[in-house]
DNA sequence: AATATAAACGGAGTCGGCTCCACTTGTCAA
DNA sequence: TTGACAAGTGGAGCCGACTCCGTTTATATT
């Protein structure tokens, strides 16, 4: 790779991490990126296919971030195995909540969502689920347990949202229902 | 309404349903859709406020035939509860097999799903899950129970497709990891 | 039938995502 | 150092979703 074709991403990235501080991400253009960076579409597109993928990597570090904070808590946590799965979802969804905007416009591109599932940092994702699903299900096939965290994951992207939309399910009401639905009773902690 | 009015809808409707057969949803413009039911752009968007609420009209009916045929098939079956929660779900999935990018668009219309989960027609959907999800789920309290259908119908929306990206999931994993999940031991049937 | 008017029309125009390609530049072999 | 060329650039331009508004028309009233 080229020096400057370096400078280039690296400007890019700073861009558009500045631009959606101040603007919400929806109003934000790729055109405003790229001016802001200095430079023209072309070379923004030549770096990121499209606006979900920039956002993918704008997002990279701060899913990198939950993941490590979450094996953090898990490290070191005394709580039952109910407390440790409803306080990593609480985390993710606090997560999900500070990162809204990219993340539905993440959710929106398929081609980049494709790749995301492949990402060793998705694995990551679903492995932080696994681990605090594997306690409360009694003992699960590896594959049935990655399918729970999989769907669990599936269920709270921002263009489902099933527990915002119905109206009056507030987080404590989800995690009391995800808690039911994962427990098989009598294996817990 | 005036009765122009009524029949440029009724065009508009034709018009897109004869393209949607013709072309893939993508690739057939609102311009196209407008141009083939003669009227202009302007028209078709005081009708349908954007291409994914076009879509959901388009796909109305079939959704509703899909509930119209649960229904019959509820009333008239002998099967067991288990077979009956997956012939409902086999029939769901083939549903969205064949609406695919209908559904597609309708589900990344943020709007458009907000007031889809408000229709009465959703209602109905979540109903027929419930339904199918009783007898497996033990006694439950209504609002878990909708809690699950919601969660289910989340979880197989097209930008979701945890079964088809998760490489090597067949449809017949998902129902049996499904009904793994959903069964209390001891209560089917 | 004539008229008033609200309802509806349609197409020119905006805006943003994205592409294409003629041009520039960093790099490396001689 | 210089020349060749792959690597990279940037901006004009395309296409499609969606809006705005001056014009047309159905219909209710007289």
């Amino acid at each position: 790779m080229r020096k400057d074709a370096q400078q280039n991403r690296d400007k890019i990235l700073t861009a558009a991490v500045h631009l959606f501080e101040s603007q919400s991400v929806e109003t934000v253009s790729m055109k405003d990126i790229a001016t802001a960076a200095g430079i023209g579409p072309g070379t923004l597109y030549r770096n990121y296919p499209n606006k979900s993928a920039l956002c993918l990597d704008v997002s990279l570090v701060d899913i990198q971030a939950f993941v490590d904070d979450a094996h953090d808590y898990l490290a070191q946590t005394t709580d039952t195995a109910i407390a440790q799965f409803e306080q990593v979802l609480t985390r993710y969804l606090q997560f999900r909540e500070r990162r809204l905007q990219l993340l539905a416009s993440i959710e929106n591109g398929a081609t980049v969502m494709a790749t995301y599932y492949q990402s060793d940092l998705y694995q990551q994702l679903v492995a932080v689920f696994m681990q605090v699903l594997k306690p409360l299900s009694g003992d699960l096939k590896i594959g049935e347990l990655k399918f729970r965290a999989d769907m669990l994951l599936a269920m709270l992207k921002s263009n489902s949202y099933a527990y915002q939309r119905q109206q009056g399910l507030t987080r404590a009401d989800l995690l009391a229902n995800l808690s039911r639905l994962m427990i098989k009773k009598g294996t817990q902690n």
